[in-house]
DNA sequence: GGCACTCTAGATAGATCGATCTAGTTAACG
DNA sequence: CGTTAACTAGATCGATCTATCTAGAGTGCC
């Protein structure tokens, strides 16, 4: 029973998308790059590219969860610099992998926010489940409006993460990691 | 002469482009949203597509720089009130849209941060001027460091922007303006 | 062994992709 | 008028897309 060939495709699936969009990425592209049979494609998902889709964008929404919670259970350091751990962390990655690596799920949310429901339905879930996150960690720290703060760090990362990509330029997530960290820090219980 | 095929063929592609992005828009579903015939997109753009989407983000970028301007200029509102004036008409544009008018660069940007260096290039010179733009509205106030505020703030407008959209929710847009604007008003000179 | 089930392997279908090519039509200008 | 260039119109090409289908190999269970 031990076959990873599912995981293999999901793996495969997970980093073509996150490089070159959902759209652009062919399904003989990610056979082959997980090194599965085309048969095995269908098998494990009987509902072809859409299926492959929403499992792919919920298994990339958990392992980034994961990296959050990683950096953020770290509690020796305050929240302010938990966050500007993770836009370093981004940056590196993005430079390392030559611009490749950016956010795993947004690409594919701004693809599909008009062309496939379940698709977008994916995305937003796991888009929650980071501001939840980071919502949990501001919150017990006394941080509030521990929501609204968790939406607004998001928003600064997935935008900062485009203009980085874009420019090949990690200055405006040092930037804005800075700014961000600042806001956060302001919103420190007086301790 | 006053053939405007070739501005309709622009406009369709953007308008395209934009809701679902670039790899998942055929040449063929442009000319018919155009209303143009086939042979004019070869006529027009004789490089294909890959020239196309380059003009097409080019003519959608100093569209919305005008946009941007024009919130910009009317100076007998603050800076701060001007970004949160950006952040609330494109709220109010993405929620009449049914979710389709998000950012006209941002799902163009990621699908080719990777695959189409030309591409890629006009997107990330369409940040640049809206960045500086952005800046020289700060710097005539005093707001500094203006550029760095500036990237901060398009950042983290690109990022509500997808959240937003992928939510079909304005809570991100509007939430993250809030406190932006806070940010840039602490900046203001004292006056 | 024999049956059932899972998974592999790839041929193939049918549609659509971007791009090229040739005619035909229209407009500009001498 | 005649000529040239701009533009329209769409057939067509090879490649590639998603999806389906059949056949066979591996595996566990009775």
């Amino acid at each position: 029973m031990g076959s990873d060939t599912r995981a293999r495709l999901l793996e495969a699936a997970a980093q073509l998308f996150r490089e070159q969009g959902y759209a652009a990425t062919g399904l003989k592209q990610i056979t082959a790059a997980a090194e599965a049979p085309w048969g095995s494609l269908y098998h494990f998902f009987p509902r072809g590219k859409e299926q492959l889709g929403v499992e792919t964008v919920e298994h990339s929404g958990t392992r980034y969860l994961r990296l959050f919670d990683l950096v953020y259970e770290r509690t020796e350091s305050r929240a302010d610099e938990s966050v500007r751990d993770v836009f370093r962390l981004s940056a590196e990655a993005l430079e390392k992998s030559n611009w490749g690596d950016g956010c795993p799920i947004a690409t594919v949310a701004l693809e599909a926010a008009t062309t496939s429901e379940p698709l977008r339905h994916a995305c937003a879930e796991v888009f929650a489940g980071w501001r939840a996150a980071t919502a949990r960690r501001f919150a017990a720290e006394g941080i509030e409006p521990a929501d609204d703060l968790a939406i607004y760090v998001l928003s600064a990362f997935e935008g900062a993460l485009i203009l980085s990509r874009t420019a090949h330029d990690t200055t405006p997530l040092h930037v804005t990691a800075d700014l961000v960290a600042r806001t956060i820090r302001a919103h420190h219980p007086t301790d």
